[in-house]
DNA sequence: GCGTAGATGATAATAGTTCTCATTTGCAAC
DNA sequence: GTTGCAAATGAGAACTATTATCATCTACGC
C-alpha cells in the first residue's frame, strides 16, 4: 500500500527504471523526510535492493531536477533531500541531535521577497536555516 | 595605511605570524569581502606572499573560533569568509555572476526568534541565503 | 642570543560527489 | 514474444574541498 507511482517518473520523463522506483518509494514511505545521498545508499542496501551509490547520486539529481524532491545545504558539507510535498517550509537543525524541524512563516517569505525586490534582485529560492538546541528535556529527538 | 593589527591576533590567543597577518590584512584591505580559502590562498600567491594552502584552511578556521572572520556556507560545496565586523547580517547571492549582497531586515530576525523558541529550540545560529539573479541591466556585478 | 612551544608547508589522507565506460535494461517497433 | 537500441546502471577512478601528519621553522619570553 503506498506503492511507487511510475507516472511520477514517466511524467518527469525519465523511464521507471528498478532504482529509481526503489529510491520513490523509500522517500515515499516517509520514514525519514531528511536523507542524505549516503543515507538512501545504505536504507536501500539495508532493505535488500542493490543498488550502487553512483546511481543514488545520479538518481537524487534527476529527482531534484525533476522537481520530485527538495535539495537542502545543511552546515556539515552533505547535502540533503526530502519530498517535495509543493508547500515551501524553512527548517530548524537540532546541533544536539540533527533532528530536523520544518516550519512556514509568511511574514518573513513576504520580507525576503521584499528585501530582494527591492534591491533589484528576482529572487531563484533561498534558504533559512535556524541552527539551534532542542533540548529542553535532553533531547527528545533521538538520533 | 590600515596595517594589520597585531593587537587583533594577541587579543584571540595567536602568536602574529605572517601568513596569519597577510590574511587578516587581505580580509581588512576589503578588496573582497567573501572569499574562499582558495580565493584568499590565490589572491596572497598572486601578491608575491608565500603561503602554504593547509596554513590558509588553519589560519582561517582559527580567526573563525577567534570571531575575526564568519564563515557562511552557500550553495556550491565551498564555504565563504568574511570579516566579523559585528552587526549580524543575511545574504543574497547573485545566481549570475556569484556577486554577494548583504542585508539585516529586523522583523525577519525577531520572527525567526518567536518561531524558534514557540517550538521550544534555543537559537545558536542562522543563515538565511536568498540566491537570485542581480541582472536587470546584464549583471552589474562583474564576475 | 636561546630554547621551546607553537606555527608552517609539503604531502598524504579523507569525505562527498561526479565522471568513465563496459554491461545491462526498459520499452517501443516489429 | 522477440529484437534493437538508446538510456540507465554499477564498479571504480577521478575530482574537489578540506583536514591530518610530521619534519622543519619561527615568534617570543627569558
Amino acid at each position: 500500500m503506498d506503492k511507487p507511482q511510475p507516472d511520477d517518473l514517466k511524467d518527469a520523463g525519465l523511464k521507471s527504471t528498478v532504482p529509481r522506483l526503489n529510491i520513490l518509494a523509500l522517500f515515499k514511505s516517509g520514514q525519514e523526510r531528511h536523507m542524505s545521498a549516503e543515507d538512501v545508499y545504505k536504507q536501500l542496501l539495508a532493505k535488500g535492493d542493490d543498488v550502487g551509490l553512483a546511481t543514488v547520486y545520479r538518481v537524487l539529481t534527476q529527482f531534484e531536477q525533476a522537481g520530485l524532491l527538495v535539495r537542502h545545504y545543511f552546515e556539515g558539507g552533505k547535502s540533503v533531500f526530502e519530498l517535495n510535498q509543493g508547500k515551501h517550509h524553512d527548517h530548524i537543525v537540532c546541533l544536539q541531535c540533527g533532528h530536523v524541524e520544518e516550519f512556514y512563516d509568511a511574514d518573513i517569505e513576504s520580507r525576503q521577497e521584499k528585501v530582494a525586490t527591492e534591491r533589484g534582485f528576482a529572487v531563484h529560492n533561498h534558504s533559512l536555516h535556524i541552527y539551534a538546541d532542542c533540548n529542553k528535556k535532553a533531547c527528545p529527538h533521538k538520533h
